[in-house]
DNA sequence: TGACTTTGGATAGTAGACCTCTCCAAACTG
DNA sequence: CAGTTTGGAGAGGTCTACTATCCAAAGTCA
């Protein structure tokens, strides 16, 4: 197909797609004369996964160039996929700067406490370190007892992660990689939907419990 | 405090501390004559909260903004506590188009069947939907089924997440907001360090079976 | 008192990300 | 063989989040 009809066909615009094929987010077409290229399924798909990792998974397009360079390369040791791909993460990540301070010992601490066994200089130790730190300046109350119990709920997330990974090497890279990404915003809006539904159950209870009309029912969020 | 004891205890540069006044993420000092401002606690929370949101959550200042309208705002019913919340949030998510598409169907007729009570105009559904259409163009094989094994994990989190709002109301709005906000990325990490524990559990495992040796420095990344 | 520094406020400028426009000559179309 | 379309390349545009400069009043110190 022609560069038109890939546009068309993903709802992205030529100049855009030619961008991409400048920036090398998207491989050329065979070229068949100067001034004509054949496009394939191939790059259908690759325009997709590019603008689903944009638009889904917040990602810069220049994060996105470094996971497609590892998750199309083919030669990946099987025993370090997981390496190779959570290294991935990490850099896809806005890891800013290194804090090194009490926060990242606290979770150091805590995770140790918790029974994970997590190497230590993990990246996402620092991620989680300053996102916990937040919401301590926000005064959450996210205290450890709270993070094991929202730790023992994503183990069983990740469990689930871990489960579905395909054996072949080279599509586990990508598996992980993508699902950890893609994934990552169907847990978020899953969260909100079941904010919803939980705080709803409560709020049937209460009505059921205290009888309250319409007016002035207090029940709403509160535990 | 000055504006400039403000930027050494926030960390902010005193131009960007003008810039967060001037786009009214950062209320005005008491002003003490024409070139002189008093700044006090609440101006340090307000910064810090404003520059976790940024960091952390990776919002917009747009966002911001409108976030902090709704939970410093003082007159909120205390029947809608959740809804203002959750609009907040649906406009905090980067809501791009509708799609209203077979997506959203089917996201609705999974909600059903896994016995979720959600308003069916929720729009976290068509995040829900974009999200999981994406997981599809990646063929990451993200079925009903296992959605309904995530759904499980994440109704626990959300449970934490509403057993621990306060009572008043107007705090409950902000402890909503925020920590559904600065929670997500708490809860990134963790999954990326579950899966890490989860996986070197199964390595383990193997390893203890096969008996692998390694060495063979890892081909790739480093830098 | 008077030189000098600091302050808050306003305006303009900058850097990076992500496109979008314009031009071009070759190649295809009727 | 006139007219349109194509791929390629570079410049230009828009948005976000700052950053730098300027200013006059206010504070500081000799």
């Amino acid at each position: 197909m022609r560069l038109a009809e890939l546009s068309t066909e993903t709802g992205v615009s030529v100049a855009t797609l030619k961008y991409y094929l400048r920036e090398g987010l998207l491989h050329a077409g065979r070229a068949m004369s100067r001034t004509q290229a054949e496009y394939d399924e191939t790059h259908v798909d690759r325009v997709r996964l590019v603008r689903a990792l944009s638009e889904v998974g917040g990602l810069s397009l220049a994060t996105i160039e470094q996971v497609l360079e590892v998750i199309t390369e083919p030669g990946t040791d099987r025993l370090h996929v997981l390496e190779v791909a959570q290294r991935t993460l990490a850099r896809a990540s806005r890891t800013v700067g290194s804090d090194e301070g009490a926060s990242v010992r606290r979770v150091r601490a805590w995770i140790e406490q918790h029974g994970w066994e997590i190497d230590p200089q993990d990246p996402f130790i620092d991620d989680l370190a300053r996102a916990w730190e937040a919401c301590d300046h926000a005064a959450l109350g996210l205290d450890e007892e709270r993070m094991d119990r929202y730790a023992d709920h994503v183990e069983g997330i990740a469990e689930v992660d871990v489960s579905t990974v395909p054996a072949d090497p080279e599509a586990a890279v990508r598996h992980v990689v993508l699902g950890t990404l893609l994934v990552d915003p169907v847990l978020v809006a899953l969260r909100r939907l079941a904010q919803q539904h939980v705080s709803r159950g409560l709020q049937g209870a209460a009505a059921r419990g205290t009888g309250t009309a319409t007016d002035d029912a207090d029940g709403m969020v509160s535990s």
